[in-house]
RNA sequence: GCAGGGGUCGCCGAGCAUGGUCAAAGGCGUAGGCUUCAGGAGCCUAUCCUGUAGAGGUUCGUGGGUUCGAAUCCCACCCCCUGCACCA
C-alpha cells in the first residue's frame, strides 16, 4: 500500500471512530443542511459526481468548521429503466456491454454473474459507490442513507404524491410518447438502437374534401399556406386504404391508417388500393372552397404521417420543384390520363410577403441556387432557409382570408386553433426520423391515455415557484434567470410511466413514478431516516398521517402514534429533528439539472411546504470534460472515483477537480495536471512539515507583521469566496497565493524559524483542511494541536492585524527589485555592484503633498508649484520641484486608491533602514555588491549622478 | 430553432456588474541559474515585441460606435459549450 493510501485510511478510520460527521440536533449550535442530488446507481461514481460532490463537501467542511453544525447526508438512486435495461443485457450476454462491465466499471469476473439480477446489480454499485465516496474524504452522515426502493422511502414519495393530488397539482390527460410495438412499452432515449432525441411532433392535417362521404387530409405543419394550394400529391405507386376514422370517411396511406389506431382513432378499414387510382381526380380545399386536381408524386413517402401531401408551389421548393417535373413531362401525365395543359397551367399562387424575394420565393430560391430536380440535396437546404425566413418576416397577403396582414408568427398559433374549432382540420403525431427500439423494432408515436401529470402549467404554482427562487441564493448568479425562464417554460410533466423500477403511483394501477418525479423533496426523509432505520420502523407504521405530523406538524401526536404505533416521543423527537435541519442551505448540482431537477425541486417545496422551509441555496456547476472532451464510457475516457483516487490520491483527486473551473463552466480533467498536483502535494508536505517541526523563536519584527497582516487578506479572500461556493477562487487563494506568501517570508527572513511563521502555516493549514482534509489533518497532528482539524475553528479575519506599514516596506523592496531587473535586462550586463539612492526629506514634503490633492480631487500642476514655491524648504529646489512635480503625479497614477489612502496614513517610511535591513538578501538576490546611501549624503559612491533621480518609494538606482 | 452560458498574452484560467490602478492575477508548460544528485523534487529568474537606465510599442473572437480614455459600456456579425421532456 502506498504512504499516500495508507495515510488516506488511517484518518478515514479515526474520523469513523470519532463518529465527526455524525450530526444530531444540537439547539446551541446553527446548522447547515447541504446536498447533492443522490446518484443513479447503474455503474460506478465517476469523476464527474466527485467534482459536484467535492464542491458540497469543501462548502460542509469550511462551514463545520466555522462551527456550524453540518449534515451531509447521502442516499442511492434505483428508480426507472436504465437499471433494468443494463442488466438484461448481461442476462442476453450482450458482450460489448459485458466487456464494459469488466474493463471500465471494474466488475469482478464472479459479481458479472449476478448482475442478471437487478438489484443485485444496484446493490453492487451502491456499496462500491459508499466505499469510493468514503475513500475520497466526503464527510457524509452515512447512518441517514438509503435507496429508492425501499419500502420506508416509497411510503413518503406515497405521502409526497398524495399530497400533491389532493393539493390539485397532478392532472390527468393524454399524452403522445415514442413507442415500441413489440415491448409495448414508450422508448426512451436510453432504450433506442437508433434515433436518439427524436420526439413526436404534430402535424395538422388539413381534411381536403375529395367528394361528398370521404377526405383526404393531407399533413403540414404549415397550415397558413392552405391559401397558396395548387393541388395535391398522391404516391401512384404506395398503397392507400380508405377507412373510417372516428365516423369520418378518410383516405390515407396504409401506414398511416396503423399509425393512428394508437392514437385515439377508432379506425375500420373498408379497402386498399395503389395510390395511382386516385390521380387526376379532382378535390376541394374546404377554405377557399376551390376545386384542384391530385397529381402523382413519387417523393411522397406513404411511411410519412398520412401520405398525403399538399402543393403550394410559390412557397415550398419542393412542391415548385415536382410541379416543374410534370410539366416538363407531359408523357408521364398522359398515362395518368391527364390533360398536360392543364397541369402547365398551374401557376404558383403567392400568399406571403417576405422581405428580399417577389412574389414566388420558392421559384426565385430555386432559380438561385440552381437547384436541378426534387432529388437535389440543395433542395432542402432551400426549403429550411424559406421556411425560416417566412416564419420570421414573412406577413400573410391579402388573399388569406382573415389573417391577412399578420406576420405568419402571429397567425400560426390562430389559425390552427380556428380550423381546428370548425372542424376543418385535425391532427395527428409522427416521428421526423425513424426511431428503432432496442429490440430493433421499429417505433412509433402512441398517445397514452390515463396519463398522470405533475401540472407545472399551473399559473399559480409558477408563481409559488419564482417566489422560492426570489428568496433563496443561487450560486453563482448567473443561474438564476435561467431558473426563472424553466419555470414559466416548464409544462405538465407525465410523471408515471408503466415499467421500471420506483414507487406505485398510490391511486392509479400499473403506473410507477417516473425517476424525476420521486426525487424532489427526498431531502426532507435524510432528516427523519436516522430513526427509522435506528428504530426499524416498519413501512406499514410509515402513514399518511405519520409524515403529515413529522413534515406539516398536523394531527394529533398521540392519535397519531396509537394508529401507526410509533411510540409518541419518537415521533415527536422525528418532528423536532426536522425542523432543526430544515430547510436544506445548500444543494449543489451540474448545470444539466437546471431544466428538471432542480426546478422540480422548487416546485415541490412550493407545492408542499410553508415559505419558512423553502430552499435556502442552489449550487450550479459546470460538467466535467476529460482531456477537452465530454466523458463517455463508449469513448474510452470514462474515469471512476476509485481509479482516481487510487492513482492520484484523494487530496490531488478533489484539488485538481475544484481548481478547474467555478460558476457553470466546465472543468476540464487533466491527467498531467492531476499528476503535478500530486507532487505539490508531497512538495507541501515536506515544506509544511520542516515549518511545524523545528523550533522556533519568538519575533516581531516588520517581516512578522508584513506576514501576519497578508495572512489576513488571505483569510478574507477564501472565507468570502467559499460563502459563495467560489470553491476555485478559494482553493487557488488557499493554496498557491499563501504558499507564495510564505516562500517569499521565509526568503526574506533567511534560514530562521519564527512562531509568526508557525501560526500563518497552521492557518493555512486550515483554509486547505475543506479541499486537501487528509494532508491538513496529517500535518495538524504533528503541529502538536487537540483534535481534528477538520472541526478546528476556521480562522477569522482580525483587521487590527493588517498593517498597512509593513506591507508598503515590503512593497518598497519588491518594486525596486522589479525596477533594477528592468535596468539589468535594458542593459544586458551582470551586476558586481548596486547602489540605492534614497530621496532627500523635502522630496517627501512634496511627495504626500501631491498625494493629497490626488486623493481628494484634481491635480492641477499650476496651483501646485505656486504653493511650493511660497515653501520655504522647497524654495531652494525649485528647478528640482519642477522637475519632479509630473513624475510624482504620474507614479501615482499608476497606485491603487487602497494603497494611496494607506500611505498617506503611514507617511514617510524610512526607507534608508529598509534597505539596510535587507542588504544581505538584496545582495543574494542580485549577485552583487550593494550600497544605500542617501541623496543628500556628500560622500556617497555616484559616479553617473543618479542620487538626484530619487523619489520617495522609488530610491534612485546604480548599477555597474 | 428556442433558452442559458461562453470566446483573454503557448495551455488552463482571473479580470468585465462599479471604464483609467491592465502588458492584464494565479496555475501549468518552456528557458536559464542554484541546490540536490539514483531518480525525482526543491529554490530563484525570465517568458507579447523593442530597448546599454527603471521606458516605449502592439494586444483581450471580428467589425463598427460612445468616451479625454475600453478587455471592461453600446450595436452588428462569427464561433464554441449545455439543455429542450417521460430520460437519468
Amino acid at each position: 500500500m502506498s504512504q499516500t493510501k495508507e495515510m488516506e485510511q488511517k484518518w478515514i478510520a479515526k474520523w469513523e471512530n470519532a463518529h465527526l460527521f455524525e450530526a444530531d440536533p444540537d439547539s446551541k449550535r446553527e446548522k447547515k443542511l447541504v446536498t447533492f442530488p443522490y446518484p443513479y446507481m447503474n455503474g460506478p461514481l465517476h469523476v464527474g459526481h466527485t467534482f459536484t460532490a467535492s464542491r458540497v463537501d469543501a462548502y460542509a467542511r469550511f462551514k463545520r468548521m466555522q462551527g456550524y453544525n453540518v449534515l451531509w447526508p447521502w442516499g442511492w438512486h434505483w428508480t426507472g429503466q436504465p437499471l433494468l435495461g443494463a442488466s438484461q443485457r448481461v442476462a442476453r450476454g450482450d458482450q460489448a456491454y459485458i466487456r464494459v462491465l469488466r474493463e471500465v466499471d471494474g466488475v469482478p469476473e464472479e459479481e458479472l454473474n449476478k448482475f442478471v439480477d437487478p438489484l443485485y446489480m444496484a446493490q453492487y454499485y451502491t456499496s462500491e459507490g459508499r466505499l469510493a465516496a468514503k475513500s475520497v474524504g466526503f464527510s457524509v452522515d452515512w447512518r441517514r442513507d438509503f435507496t429508492t426502493v425501499l419500502p420506508t422511502y416509497q411510503k413518503f414519495i406515497e405521502w409526497q404524491y398524495k399530497n400533491l393530488k389532493e393539493k390539485g397539482f397532478v392532472t390527468r390527460g393524454t399524452h403522445p410518447v415514442v413507442w415500441c410495438p413489440k415491448d409495448q412499452s414508450p422508448t426512451g432515449d436510453h432504450d433506442r438502437q437508433s434515433g436518439e432525441g427524436v420526439t413526436p411532433e404534430e402535424y395538422t392535417l388539413i381534411k381536403y374534401r375529395l367528394d361528398d362521404q370521404s377526405v383526404l387530409p393531407a399533413a403540414t405543419f404549415r397550415p397558413e399556406t392552405v391559401y397558396g394550394l395548387t393541388n395535391i400529391w398522391i404516391n401512384p405507386d404506395a398503397t392507400y386504404v380508405e377507412a373510417i376514422v372516428n365516423g369520418e370517411n378518410w383516405v390515407i396511406s396504409q401506414e398511416a391508417a396503423e399509425k393512428l389506431k394508437e392514437q385515439e382513432r377508432k379506425i375500420e378499414v373498408k379497402r386498399n388500393f395503389k395510390g395511382k387510382e386516385l390521380i387526376g381526380k379532382t378535390f376541394e380545399n374546404p377554405v377557399t372552397k376551390l376545386k384542384f386536381p391530385i397529381l402523382p408524386g413519387w417523393f411522397v413517402d406513404p411511411k410519412t404521417a398520412t401520405g398525403v401531401v399538399y402543393s403550394v408551389p410559390a412557397h415550398a421548393p419542393y412542391d415548385w420543384l415536382a410541379l416543374r417535373d410534370l410539366q416538363q413531362k407531359p408523357e408521364t401525365l398522359s398515362q395518368f390520363g391527364i390533360d398536360s395543359e392543364m397541369v402547365k397551367a398551374i401557376q404558383p399562387i403567392s400568399i406571403i410577403t417576405v422581405e428580399g424575394f417577389g412574389d414566388h420565393p420558392a421559384v426565385e430560391i430555386v432559380d438561385k441556387m440552381k437547384i436541378k430536380d426534387q432529388n437535389d440535396p440543395a433542395a432542402d437546404q432551400a426549403t429550411k432557409e424559406l421556411y425560416k425566413k417566412e416564419f420570421h418576416s414573412g406577413i400573410l397577403k391579402a388573399n388569406c382570408g382573415q389573417y391577412a396582414g399578420k406576420t405568419i408568427r402571429e397567425a400560426k398559433d390562430l389559425l390552427i386553433s380556428d380550423f381546428r374549432k370548425s372542424g376543418l382540420t385535425d391532427s395527428m403525431y409522427d416521428l421526423s426520423e425513424p426511431v428503432f427500439c432496442r429490440c430493433m423494432t421499429q417505433c412509433i408515436v402512441k398517445i397514452l391515455s390515463d396519463q398522470w401529470f405533475l401540472n407545472y402549467s399551473d399559473p399559480k404554482w409558477k408563481e409559488l415557484a419564482k417566489q422560492v427562487v426570489d428568496q433563496m441564493n443561487i450560486y453563482p448568479d448567473s443561474a438564476k434567470p435561467w431558473f426563472n425562464t424553466v419555470i414559466d417554460w416548464l409544462r405538465e410533466w407525465a410523471c408515471a410511466r408503466t415499467t421500471g423500477f420506483g414507487t406505485p403511483l398510490p391511486w392509479g394501477k400499473g403506473w410507477i413514478i417516473e425517476t424525476l418525479s420521486d426525487s424532489t423533496l427526498y431531502m426532507a426523509f435524510y432528516t427523519i431516516n436516522k430513526h427509522i432505520k435506528q428504530n426499524s420502523i416498519k413501512p406499514e407504521s410509515l402513514t399518511p398521517e405519520v409524515f403529515d405530523y413529522i413534515f406539516l406538524g398536523k394531527g394529533n401526536q398521540n392519535q397519531v402514534s396509537a394508529d401507526s404505533g410509533i411510540h409518541s416521543d419518537l415521533l415527536e423527537e422525528m418532528r423536532k429533528e426536522f425542523l432543526y435541519w430544515y430547510p436544506f442551505d445548500l444543494r449543489n448540482s451540474a448545470k444539466e439539472l437546471v431544466p428538471n431537477h432542480l426546478s422540480f425541486c422548487i416546485f415541490h417545496h412550493a407545492a408542499l411546504f410553508p415559505p419558512e422551509l423553502w430552499p435556502r441555496a442552489i449550487g450550479v456547476n459546470g460538467m466535467l470534460m476529460v482531456e477537452g472532451q465530454g466523458m463517455h464510457k463508449s469513448k474510452g475516457n470514462f474515469i471512476t472515483l476509485k481509479g482516481a483516487v487510487e492513482k492520484y490520491g484523494a487530496d490531488a483527486t478533489r484539488c485538481a477537480l475544484l481548481l478547474g473551473a467555478e460558476g457553470m463552466d466546465d472543468p476540464d480533467w487533466r491527467a498531467e495536471n492531476v499528476t503535478d498536483l500530486k507532487t505539490k502535494f508531497e512538495a507541501l508536505m515536506g515544506f509544511a512539515g520542516n515549518i511545524i517541526s523545528s523550533d522556533q523563536i519568538a519575533e516581531n519584527t516588520a517581516l512578522e507583521r508584513w506576514l501576519t497582516s497578508r495572512m489576513q487578506c488571505r483569510i478574507k479572500e477564501v472565507t468570502s469566496s467559499l460563502d459563495e461556493l467560489k470553491t476555485r477562487t478559494a482553493l487557488q487563494t488557499a493554496l498557491f497565493e499563501t504558499w507564495n506568501d510564505l516562500r517569499w517570508y521565509i526568503q526574506r527572513k533567511g534560514n530562521c524559524n519564527t512562531k509568526a511563521l508557525v501560526e500563518a502555516v497552521k492557518d493555512w493549514l486550515k483554509m486547505l483542511a475543506p479541499f486537501a482534509p487528509f494532508l491538513c489533518e496529517e500535518l495538524w497532528s504533528r503541529t502538536g494541536e487537540d483534535g481534528f482539524i477538520s472541526v478546528a475553528n476556521w480562522p477569522l479575519f482580525d483587521d487590527s492585524k493588517v498593517d498597512a506599514a509593513s506591507e508598503e516596506q515590503e512593497n518598497l523592496i519588491t518594486d525596486i527589485m522589479a525596477d533594477t531587473n528592468n535596468i539589468l535586462k535594458a542593459m544586458k550586463i551582470t551586476p558586481t555592484r548596486i547602489c540605492y539612492y534614497t530621496p532627500a526629506s523635502w522630496k517627501w514634503d512634496l511627495y504626500l503633498k501631491i498625494l493629497e490633492k490626488t486623493l481628494t480631487g484634481e491635480v492641477k500642476i499650476n496651483e501646485l508649484m505656486k504653493e511650493f514655491a511660497a515653501n520655504k524648504d522647497l524654495k531652494p529646489h525649485m528647478k528640482e520641484v519642477a522637475n519632479m512635480v509630473p513624475r510624482v503625479i504620474k507614479a501615482l497614477t499608476k497606485v491603487s486608491g487602497i494603497r494611496k489612502s494607506n500611505m498617506q496614513k503611514i507617511r514617510i517610511i524610512n526607507e534608508q533602514f529598509i534597505l539596510e535591513e535587507s542588504l544581505l538578501f538584496l545582495k543574494n538576490r542580485f549577485n552583487a555588491e550593494i550600497d544605500v546611501y542617501s541623496e543628500d549624503d556628500a560622500d556617497r559612491f555616484d559616479p553617473k549622478r543618479r542620487a538626484s533621480m530619487a523619489m520617495p518609494y522609488q530610491p534612485a538606482i546604480y548599477v555597474e
